[in-house]
DNA sequence: CATCCACAGGAACTTGGGGGCA
DNA sequence: TGCCCCCAAGTTCCTGTGGATG
């Protein structure tokens, strides 16, 4: 379902990636329009590079994973429970972003669900992002929103189970028929669809907001409970939410055992922390950390196993040197054995070949690549950065063009300001400010220490941690930073005082 | 060695905008 | 309509602090 398309594992990555790219491609036809035709016949009349561009993509969740099938059969281990009825054990996943978290607990559950079905035992996997689902209103309310489009599944499904059992009773006598259910006469098993259809129509959809938690919380309760079954729910990013939001979800999550009479919960959590757990109640603790499962980073080798895997179905053959896919397994490798870096370099080395319009793709299309991926990530960051943000950033730029480095929070405060009137923005207090400041430390925008100055002070020290004119670039194509001018008098006004 | 700067950063609170419900 | 809830962003008030300096 939607889950899919949310389902990076990675740092804030809201949209596809490749909304500049079409920005390039429409510059292609500057050069070459002297004939009406042959646009499209130049681009499509070079040998493609690629043969299936899909299987590059993050969203791409592959049917075999090298270097991870220790990890899969400890957690299918875990998860047989669920397939003899019992409560399997609750399940903590820690590994860097791009270890192949996601992806191996995705398969499984996938080979979990396909297997309860074959036979026939009631087990559900539910995922949520808590990336995106980032409080324990909006988790809850998911899950039950969930559990309530199954339940009307489920109830449809014993419906028509139960007429077809009346069109039987109709054709043979009821003494031979009836005697094999629960049910003693036909009345009761109108009876029972009456039952099931008035069920039906009191669940009701729980809405965005509005509802009192624990008002969510029944409802979610009540259908989970509504009938037997396992269920595990599946806790992507669980360290954004406990983060965020505290562990009372958890809590109410691993004590519904208790309660439940009909149905079990057992959940798995995936962390990028290894240290998350620090802040959990010891109960939850415990609870959760009943098994740990440790997905270490790919070293260079598993990521050229890897990248070979996915490249013979994704390019033409020939279309890679020899050097490409082990070029991208070590600039990977660099960034804590990200897998998913390492793909999106091939693919974008790939297609970088490929507007180049060039036989294969080289060494040079890899460190291409990797400067293109890093600049897109800046640009899009910044371009989707609040306005106040932007400001602070921009105040920190202007200081930067002007020479002042080591810049402290006192400094960008005060340009900051002097920004604000010149848009006749609202002002922030200092407080906030270095919140921001912060936040722009953690987006790898800037780099923030504090260091103290003895006598004079402690503050953080700030410096710029991507190409400065870029960036400016891009924060002046904002609607209301495009307003200002020119930023020397209000530096140049600093050194005045 | 105590002092004291210039903030860092925690906690509690406010504001305003999403909504439900009787 | 008035009262309830949830949430993000921001404010107010506050205590804490590393180390050059007097």
């Amino acid at each position: 379902m939607s889950d899919d398309d949310t389902d990076s594992t990675a740092e804030p990555r809201r949209e596809d990636r490749d909304f500049d790219v079409d920005l390039d491609e429409v510059v292609l036809d500057e050069g070459d329009d002297e004939e009406s035709t042959g646009l499209f016949d130049d681009l499509l009349s070079g040998e493609p590079i690629f043969e299936n561009k899909e299987v590059l993509r993050p969203s791409y969740t592959p049917h075999e994973l090298p270097h991870r099938k220790e990890q899969i059969n400890k957690m299918a281990t875990i998860l047989v429970a669920a397939l003899r009825g019992e409560t399997p054990s609750n399940i903590l996943i820690y590994g860097k972003t791009g270890t192949g978290k996601t992806a191996s607990a995705k398969f499984v559950s996938q080979e979990l669900e396909s297997t309860s079905q074959r036979y026939d035992v009631p087990c559900e996997v539910e995922y949520i992002n808590c990336e995106v689902t980032d409080t324990q209103y909006r988790v809850l309310a998911q899950l039950a929103n969930k559990f309530i489009e199954e339940n009307e599944q489920y109830i449809d499904g014993r419906i028509e189970e139960l007429e077809a059992l009346l069109e039987d009773v109709e054709e043979q006598r009821p003494s031979e028929v009836l005697p094999e259910t629960e049910f003693d006469s036909t009345d009761a098993v109108e009876e029972r669809i009456a039952q099931l259809e008035a069920d039906r129509e009191e669940f009701e959809e729980v809405p965005m907001t509005g509802w009192p938690t624990d008002r969510v919380y029944s409802v979610f309760f009540d259908a989970v409970d509504y009938h037997e079954r396992v269920v595990v729910i599946m806790l992507d990013e669980i360290d954004k939410l406990v983060e965020k939001s505290g562990d009372d979800t958890l809590y109410n999550l691993s004590r519904m055992n208790s309660e439940l009479q009909n149905s079990r919960v057992s959940i798995i959590g995936i962390s990028n922390d290894l240290k998350f757990t620090d802040f959990l109640d010891p109960r939850v603790k415990s609870s959760l950390g009943e098994e740990e499962i440790v997905f270490p980073p790919y070293d260079a080798n598993q990521l050229r196993d890897i990248l070979q895997h996915r490249a013979d179905v994704a390019f033409k053959s020939e279309a890679l040197t020899d050097d490409v896919i082990p070029l991208c397994a070590a600039f990977a490798a660099q960034e804590h054995g990200d897998a998913r870096r390492a793909l999106d370099l091939l693919r974008t080395a790939g297609e970088l070949a490929e507007r180049d319009q060039a036989e294969s793709v080289d060494e040079a299309h890899v460190r291409k690549a990797q400067d293109k991926i890093e600049l897109d990530r800046v640009v899009e960051v910044v371009r989707t950065l609040p306005t106040q943000s932007k400001l602070v950033l921009f105040a920190i730029i202007s200081l930067e063009k002007n020479g002042v480095h080591n810049i402290n929070t006192g400094e960008v405060y005060n340009i900051y300001k002097r920004l604000c009137e010149e848009i006749d923005a609202d002002v922030l207090t200092q407080r906030r400010v270095t919140d921001l400041i912060s936040e722009l430390d953690m987006l790898g925008i800037v780099n923030a220490v504090v260091v103290s100055k003895g006598r004079y002070g402690r503050t953080k020290e700030i410096s710029l941690s991507v190409p400065i004119d870029e960036t400016e670039a891009v924060l002046l194509s904002d609607s209301r930073l495009g307003d200002i001018d020119d930023v020397q008098p209000f530096v140049q006004a600093r050194f005045d005082n």
